[in-house]
DNA sequence: ATGAAGATGAAT
DNA sequence: TTCATCTTCATC
């Protein structure tokens, strides 16, 4: 699928994993999208559980603009609103292959991100530091600029892993990710050793 | 009004 | 493992 309105109306566990490998900019900066995860209404790990309230308001909105949420008290996380209007559905943006703005990147990551292209945008706090994107970017529709997202110009292998950081709802496989891109934030669960 | 928790990341 | 730091939501 290659038309992204209609890729984000649809549901939102099909439309995650079809959003790995298109290339998310902000300005011109950014790359392929390597990682992401699938959040819901129904889902207690989702902002939008529980009903459409407060500043969650935009993940029940039209498909195809920015949810962006301060998470900890410091970083941004950005997620693109799916499914139709009136259902509380999104796909965080966790991790991109950086491709396009490498100084620009570099500069605004600092230190860390100065020493190694792999942590420039694996997570979705450092992805949204490289890209600049903050609360202004809340709400701005991601086909036009400043955020821009294209089609894949390749197949991407998405393998499906459970999320990361969950403690509301365990188990479910909703993290898509880009198989062996070394720019994922971190690498698919193993299976746990037996004690 | 006030407080705790949280879809994280960096340093120790 | 600790801690930075702030919005949202629950409770008082």
């Amino acid at each position: 699928m290659t038309d992204l309105a209609a890729l984000v109306a649809g549901n939102v566990l099909d439309a995650a994993p079809a959003l790995v490998g298109w290339t998310l900019l902000a300005d011109g900066v950014g790359g392929p999208i390597v990682e992401v995860e699938a959040y819901r209404e129904d889902d207690p790990a989702s902002h939008s559980f529980g009903g459409r309230r407060g500043r969650n308001a935009l993940m029940f909105g039209p498909p195809g603009l920015a949810y962006v949420y301060r998470s900890y008290g410091i970083h941004w996380c950005l997620n693109v609103v799916c499914e139709a209007e009136g259902r509380g559905a999104a796909v965080l943006v966790r991790a991109l292959e950086p491709a396009q703005g490498l100084e620009v990147m570099r500069a605004r990551r600092g230190r860390a991100g100065a020493r190694d292209d792999r942590l420039l945008c694996s997570g979705p706090g450092r992805l949204t530091q490289a890209l600049g994107v903050t609360n202004a970017h809340h709400g701005l529709p991601l086909d036009r600029s400043p955020l821009q997202l294209i089609p894949p110009e390749r197949r991407y292998d998405v393998v499906a892993d459970t999320r990361i950081g969950i403690t509301k709802a365990v188990g479910q496989p909703w993290r898509f990710l880009a198989a062996d891109s070394p720019y994922v934030s971190r690498p698919v669960t193993t299976a746990r050793r037996r004690p």
